[in-house]
DNA sequence: GAGCTTGTTTGACGATTGTCGAACATAGGT
DNA sequence: ACCTATGTTCGACAATCGTCAAACAAGCTC
């Protein structure tokens, strides 16, 4: 299995935006903001299991995270240091926002 | 009419991001970060004046700008001061992204 | 190998989105 | 009063999106 993971140079900025605006895939992002690896099964946000591995994917395709394949789990973690980078700000500026409840 | 023009404060970050993710949307926001107001004829990104009208209201409702009616002009212009003052960063970080075409 | 665990893919669905032309509204200008 | 200019709103349409259950794939354990 070939897991698509873009240069973030070849990313659209809009995708990288569309793939934070999103709830589900926002709170996935804040999780894996504390830092290193999370296995895709310990999240749970009220979504089924497809629904996540959905998300997951958007935010790998978009370039946000990257993930690294162990048996049958896959560990992934943000691309924090080449998001700082090259969004400068960005990512810092939408976690830095409290979580809002409706 | 009455313009619904949001506080930053009820605006979901979501909607705020979903507001900066499509093409069009971007370039007018680009086009207001040089700072003053633009009459929304002014814009042409090659849409319709419809759809023109449709992300303007996008991105009033996600409290990214402010319209002033004048006649039967509009005049907008980008809530910086206020968008940085919420999410420090976030514009710059967009708007530092050099646009890419294709 | 049988069975379990972890995760992806497929196919379907309802909802939302971006787009347009046409109709409408409002304000000036003559 | 008409006509024009500037925008908005109203369907309508195709495309995309978020969601799920079901089927599938691949690895681990007994």
């Amino acid at each position: 299995m070939e897991l698509h993971e873009p240069e973030l140079r070849d990313v659209p900025v809009t995708a990288v935006l569309a793939a934070l605006a999103d709830d589900v895939r926002l709170q996935i992002v804040r999780a894996l903001a504390g830092g290193g690896e999370h296995a895709c099964g310990t999240f749970d946000f009220g979504v089924s299991k497809a629904t996540r591995s959905h998300h997951l994917k958007v935010l790998r395709e978009a370039g946000l995270t990257r993930t690294r394949v162990a048996g049958t789990s896959r560990y992934v973690r943000l691309r924090r240091e080449e998001l700082d980078r090259h969004y400068p700000g960005l990512l810092d500026a939408v976690l830095a926002q409290p979580d809002r409840v409706a």
